[in-house]
RNA sequence: CGCGGGAUGGAGCAGUCUGGCAGCUCGUCGGGCUCAUAACCCGAAGGUCGUAGGUUCAAAUCCUACUCCCGCAA
């Protein structure tokens, strides 16, 4: 079975290693161009790039697949199926109409939730309690399509959106495996969602990470753990970009306003009131300097305590 | 050649502009105080000042090259 394999980030690269290792034919990977990335702007591959060269698969990077040469790369492959994880481009039907096998999905939600680009985000800053992988099979929409498989497991109460990837990835990669087994054996049921159960929620900006002090302890939490290391969440202190990557509830807020800075020393740490207690934000990032306890980071460096964070140097 | 910050005992920083004794807040170890303590007092150990070269009587500090780390932007 000719199988094109189309997925772009770290979350994809488990699947395409299960293919491959199950001795399924890979006969082509496409993937999103090489981007100018990081300090420099140096063109820089995507994890599934170079994990396909390192496996010695052929690597397609179409602009958009939709367009003319990009279907004719995957006409060309001649695949009896396609497979999808993480992807990043829309498929046109003229595509999905290829393979005669048809183009399953390997999506990082318990579907229909958490439609979109960002599911493992968006179901840890909504505090899910369990999420999951779905494989499905892709049509014209934004992840509609019929499920075939599921596997679920628990959100882990310190688990961040990058750790939860990691897990999802690998999850996905063997039900993607089982989904195959059962594609071959003709036991496949296609299970159609319910569009009333469905939620869908956009891709994530470097705004979603902006912390809400009026918000309650345990949204914060979500949030910081949903954002992060992804686009990572942040509030500002005179002016400047504060990272948080880890906040921790310790104790009733007594009346103060929230974002007031109630203590910033090695003690007794870096605390914050928020809407409903007291926050502690035990690791922090500020610019040019790099990740660290906050508790190090306060031997060093002055922050004042009644000062409010995010919101006076922005108003103007 | 996208813009910018940084590398100094175990941690986080000051000192560099203006060359001249290695400093601060902690931690660690020893001792003291205390019913007790993450508190307090006394003392000690611990640093090739990112690497290589240059200038100088003298370099953490000035000059040149390099390595690594980070913020913005994408």
């Amino acid at each position: 079975m000719r199988i094109a394999f189309m997925g772009t980030p770290e979350f994809a690269v488990p699947s395409l290693r299960a293919l491959v290792e199950s001795g399924y034919e890979v006969v082509g990977v496409f993937c999103q161009p090489d981007r100018p990335k990081g300090r420099g702007h140096k063109l820089a591959a995507c994890p599934v790039k170079e994990t396909a060269l390192a496996l010695g698969i052929p690597v397609f990077q179409p602009e958009r697949i939709k367009r003319p040469e990009g279907v004719q790369m995957l006409r060309e492959l001649a695949p009896d199926l396609c497979v999808t994880a993480a992807f990043g481009q829309l498929l046109s039907q003229e595509i999905l109409d290829i393979p005669p096998l048809g183009t399953v999905n390997v999506h990082a939600s318990l579907l229909p939730r958490h439609r979109g680009s960002a599911p493992i985000n968006w179901s840890i800053m909504q505090g899910d309690a369990v999420t999951g992988v779905t494989t499905m099979l892709t049509d014209r929409g934004m992840d509609t399509g019929d499920m075939l498989l599921r596997s679920e497991t628990p959100i882990g109460a310190t688990e961040t959106a990058g750790e939860l990837s990691e897990r999802l990835s690998q999850l996905g990669a063997e039900l993607l495996i089982q989904t195959l087994r059962a594609l071959e054996q003709g036991k496949l049921v296609r299970t159609p969602q319910n569009p009333d159960e469905a939620t869908y929620e956009p891709k994530l900006e470097k705004e979603t990470g902006r912390i809400d002090w009026q918000a309650g302890a345990t949204a914060i939490d979500n949030l910081v753990r949903g954002v992060t290391p992804w686009p990572g969440a942040f509030t500002t202190y005179g002016g400047e970009t504060m990272k948080v990557f880890e906040v921790r509830a310790c104790g009733q807020n007594d009346g103060h306003a929230p974002g007031t800075v109630l203590s910033a020393d090695a003690k007794n740490g870096l605390t914050v009131a928020c809407g409903d207690a007291i926050l502690e934000m035990t690791q922090i990032q500020m610019p040019g300097a790099k990740r660290m306890q906050a508790r190090d980071y306060l031997r060093g460096h002055r922050i004042d305590t009644g000062v409010c964070l995010g919101k006076t140097e922005e108003i103007r």
